[in-house]
DNA sequence: TTAGGGTTAG
């Protein structure tokens, strides 16, 4: 497949510059309007000529109407245009804007409505910025094939940044290494960027490639060029490669900075060696850099994948002493990772330090939260003080109006059912199943046998019959037994035969049968 | 000239 990079038609020869001639020059920071055109526009270059003032313009589109004009005055200043091009373009739907440019290129002034020419570079970074590189390049190769633009070396240097943003470093390449051999040179962003892309690909050969010919060519690598590196490196797995990179930047003329250190430290915290990360982040305090909240996340996600959230914990204690401030990342991570390893206490100490702290907690986290301490909960069983607060954070979602999962639901209504709270347990389920979820059998079982736990056995047969009706109850026969069973501890034989007559009615046979005390049956 | 590159969670 041909590449759209260098279509054709391209009059390639014109790029064989170290300086272009002189004349093409004057066009080529301006206008970009070559090749011939309609006889009408050639007096008037096509993208390039003034117009009258807009309100005598007739032929305004649709869209024009529809969106106004952003409130930007462009001038010729390249920054400004693009910002202005970037505004319009995303007023326009995404589906509409392949027309929409060709409405700006047919406009006799370029679209743009002012005095200014439409600069053809200021519409492809336009068209980069606004996330549309597909149609920005698909925009180059119409352009160039038309002859309406020569590219420079802003224009290889956009197009690299489209093909690194798809995602594609080879094609990303392949403008970068015609850019070369033709004596233009990218900025050192550029390249970076194109190296990156590489690493983010975990494609280092091609990554340290482009980093040797940036270095033949004269271009100085930046500290961001070798986080780039350093980062895919960790990627990789390459681990100890990036530290020797980190090592080598400490005696090199470009020193690592809290990003390099950030990255090797979640390299190693990936691979189990949080403790070395953490030495790593003391080295980075002492050469006096200052760390930045995410190089703490890093360690607390370190510390909480090793099964070791209690070192976080203190990791966070000490990060507010050295006056750095722990953002959502940090709590959620640490909230995350406490309730991964069953300190449900330790979780919710930090979820109120977020809380009064300012930070919005989100649903999926209050629902792992209350999760976390039912479960807690269910497990310590009886002696366990997590339930009020377990209640409250669930009572709290509601009145925030934040959804509750299915789970969630599942576990709340058990843990009211174990604690004798029979009726909140009853107006959750139907508030669950008002939300569309079914209980599971086990929580439904939970609730009858709570039920019975507080002598509500005329509640506890209804409810069995009314989730029996409402289609919820396979397994009929366990919570018939467990009823039965509750009648026969609590004495109450008739009640369980009353019980078993129903099972049977309703074609359950029960395992369990209604025991007779001796005084009963004589 | 003009834009643009690097760090954290589930």
């Amino acid at each position: 497949m041909p590449t759209p990079y260098l279509p054709s038609s391209l009059p390639l020869h014109q790029t064989h510059l170290p300086s272009p001639p002189p004349l093409y020059h004057q066009h080529f920071s301006s206008i970009r309007t070559h090749g011939v055109h309609h006889k009408k526009t050639q007096q008037k270059p096509l993208l390039s000529c003034s117009i009258q003032p807009r309100t005598t313009q007739i032929n305004r589109t649709a869209e024009e109407v529809q969106h106004p004009e952003p409130n930007v005055n462009p001038r010729r200043s390249g920054r400004v245009q693009v910002r202005y091009l970037v505004e319009r373009i995303r007023t326009v739907p995404k589906h509409d804007r392949p027309e929409f440019l060709d409405l700006l290129m047919t406009q006799r002034d370029g679209g743009i409505g002012t005095d200014d020419s439409l600069d053809l570079n200021n519409l492809l970074m336009a068209l980069v910025l606004a996330d549309e590189p597909d149609l920005a390049l698909s925009s180059f190769s119409s352009m160039s094939s038309k002859g309406l633009l020569v590219p420079d070396s802003w224009t290889y240097s956009t197009m690299i940044r489209c093909y690194c943003k798809k995602g594609q470093p080879d094609e990303a390449k392949r403008v970068f290494d015609h850019m070369v051999e033709n004596g233009l040179s990218p900025t050192v962003a550029t390249v970076t960027e194109l190296s990156n892309s590489y690493c983010r690909k975990g494609r280092m050969k091609g990554a340290f490639e482009v980093f040797d010919t940036m270095v033949r060519i004269g271009i100085s690598p930046s500290v961001q060029t070798y986080n780039c590196l350093v980062k895919g490196l960790c990627y990789v797995g390459r681990v100890e490669e990036a530290l020797e990179m980190l090592k080598g930047m400490r005696n090199g003329p470009v020193k690592p900075d809290v990003y390099t250190y950030t990255a090797v430290m979640d390299g190693f915290c990936k691979v189990g060696r949080s403790d070395e990360a953490r030495e790593l982040l003391e080295e980075a305090v002492g050469m006096g850099l200052s760390l930045s909240v995410v190089t703490y996340n890093t360690l607390f996600d370190g510390y909480c994948r090793e099964g070791r959230p209690g070192k976080g914990l203190g990791m966070l204690r000490q990060m507010k002493e050295r006056n750095c401030l722990p953002d959502c990342v940090s709590y959620r991570t640490l909230i995350h990772g406490l309730l991964k390893w069953g300190k449900a206490r330790a979780a919710l100490r930090v979820y109120w330090e977020m809380e009064d702290s300012g930070f919005e907690v989100d649903e999926r986290m209050m629902n792992v939260l209350v999760r976390g301490l039912c479960r807690t909960s269910l497990k310590e069983g009886n002696g366990s003080d997590l339930l009020e607060d377990a209640g409250q954070l669930f009572s709290k979602m509601q009145i925030q109006n934040l959804a509750v999962e299915d789970d969630t639901y599942g576990l709340v209504i058990s843990l009211f059912s174990v604690k004798k709270k029979s009726e909140e347990a009853l107006v959750s389920v139907r508030k669950m199943m008002g939300e569309g979820f079914h209980p599971r059998i086990i929580t439904l079982e939970d609730v009858v046998r709570g039920l019975c736990r507080e002598g509500k056995l005329e509640k506890a047969l209804s409810f069995l019959v009314l989730m029996e009706e409402e289609g919820m109850y396979p397994r009929r026969r366990v919570a018939y037994n467990i009823l039965i069973e509750e009648f026969n501890r609590q004495g109450m034989a008739f009640s369980a035969c009353n019980v078993y007559g129903i099972a049977l009615k309703r074609g359950v046979i029960p395992e369990k049968k209604p025991k007779f005390r001796e005084t009963e049956k004589s």
